[in-house]
DNA sequence: AGGGTGATGTCATCAAGTGACATTGAGCCA
DNA sequence: TGGCTCAATGTCACTTGATGACATCACCCT
C-alpha cells in the first residue's frame, strides 16, 4: 500500500514489494493471488459480516429490508476509517485494473447477498435482484461518502441512497399516475 | 472465439490467435489492448446506442423511464443473437479475468448512461442511481434470458425485471404498511 | 535426538505486454 | 515510369507477472 501510493500501482513492482517486506517475490505470490490482491485482502471478512447480518435480520422483514440490514452492517466495518477508505479509493480510482477487481469483489458480494435471501426463502429471481439493488446503493453510497466534503456518516448516506432509489424507482411520471388515479 | 471455446481461455496464448489469424502476436496487441478485450469488441457500439436511445426518450420522462427506453434497445441489440450470446457468456463466465473484464464494461455502461440523463436534467444523485439501478435489471435480465429454457424474449425478460425491481423497493414490510395506514 | 511440517528461498520457465526500428505494399502524383 | 508517403505488419529485445519443482531452514512434538 505504501510503495502504491509513493509511486503508483503499475510503477511498483512486485520485486520491490516484496523486498520492502523482506520477502521474496515468489513468496509474495504465496499470500497473494497476484498483484492487484493486495488492496482486497479484507473483503473476504466484509462480505461474511454482510452475510450474517443478514441473516440476523428479522424472519418477517421483507427482502430490500433485510438487504437495508446487510448495509448497515457494512457502513459500522467501514464507517470509522475515513481517511484510509479515500486513500485506498484513490489509488483504486487510478487504475483501471484495479477498478476491475474492485468490481468482481462487489459481483462476489452480490451473490452471496442473494444467496443469503434465497436461504431466507426468498424467490431467486428476487433474491438476485434485491442483492443487485443493494450493491448499486452501497457501491453509490461509498462513492459519495469518501468524495463528499460534508462528514455525513457512511449509515446515514446508505439510507438516504436507498429511500432515493425507492422514489425513483417509484416514479412512473405522468402517464401512470393518471393510470392509477383512474384505476 | 473459436480458439477459446476449443480449449478455453486460459489455454490460449496469444501467439496462437495470431497465428490462426495470420498473423504475428504484435500485430494483435495493435489490435486489441489484450487477450480478454478480443471479447468486448462490440461493447463500445452497445453503448453508443443505449446512450443515443436514453437521449431519444420523451424529454418529461421519469429518469428510470429513460433508463428503460435505454434497455429496450439493448434488447433490440441483443435479442437477436441468443445462441451466440450463450456461447459467448459460456465462456465468459468461466473465467473470473473475462468476468472483471465485463463487470467493468457494465460499469462504463452505467457511467454513460448517468451522464445521458444528467444531460436531461436529473440531478447527478439520481442519475448515477438510476444508471446504476438499470444496469442492475440488465445484468439479471440478459442472465436470465441467457440461461432460461423459455423462449421469452430479451425485451419481455427487462420490462418484467424492472417492474419486479419496482414491487421489491416499494415492499417495506408490515410495520411499514401499519404506518402508511395510521398516517 | 530424530523426524515431520510449514514457511521461505532458489531456479527455471512461460506468457503477457511494450518500445524501437525495419519492411512491405498500395495508392498517388509529377 | 519513378519515386514518395503512409498505414499495416513484422522483427527483435526486454520487462514483468505468474507458476512449477525442488531445496532449505526453523520449530515443534514425541
Amino acid at each position: 500500500m505504501e510503495l502504491y501510493v509513493e509511486r503508483g500501482f503499475e510503477q511498483t513492482t512486485v520485486a520491490e514489494i516484496a523486498q520492502r517486506a523482506g520477502l521474496t517475490a515468489r513468496t509474495f505470490f504465496r499470500y497473494f493471488a497476484d498483484k492487484r490482491e493486495v488492496l482486497f485482502a479484507g473483503s473476504a471478512s466484509l462480505q461474511e459480516h454482510l452475510v450474517s447480518a443478514l441473516e440476523g435480520a428479522p424472519p418477517a422483514a421483507p427482502p430490500m429490508e433485510a438487504i437495508s440490514t446487510a448495509l448497515a452492517a457494512a457502513a459500522a466495518m467501514l464507517g470509522g476509517r475515513r481517511a484510509y477508505s479515500r486513500q485506498r479509493q484513490s489509488v483504486i480510482a487510478a487504475h483501471a485494473e484495479l477498478r476491475e477487481r474492485e468490481l468482481i469483489k462487489m459481483a462476489s458480494l452480490s451473490a452471496a447477498l442473494a444467496e443469503g435471501l434465497r436461504r431466507r426463502g426468498v424467490a431467486a429471481a428476487d433474491a438476485s435482484l434485491a442483492a443487485e439493488a443493494g450493491i448499486a446503493v452501497f457501491r453509490v453510497s461509498f462513492e459519495r461518502w469518501v468524495s463528499e466534503p460534508t462528514e455525513r456518516e457512511l449509515a446515514q448516506v446508505m439510507r438516504d441512497s436507498l429511500s432515493q432509489l425507492r422514489a425513483l424507482t417509484a416514479d412512473r411520471g405522468p402517464d401512470q399516475v393518471v393510470d392509477a388515479a383512474s384505476a
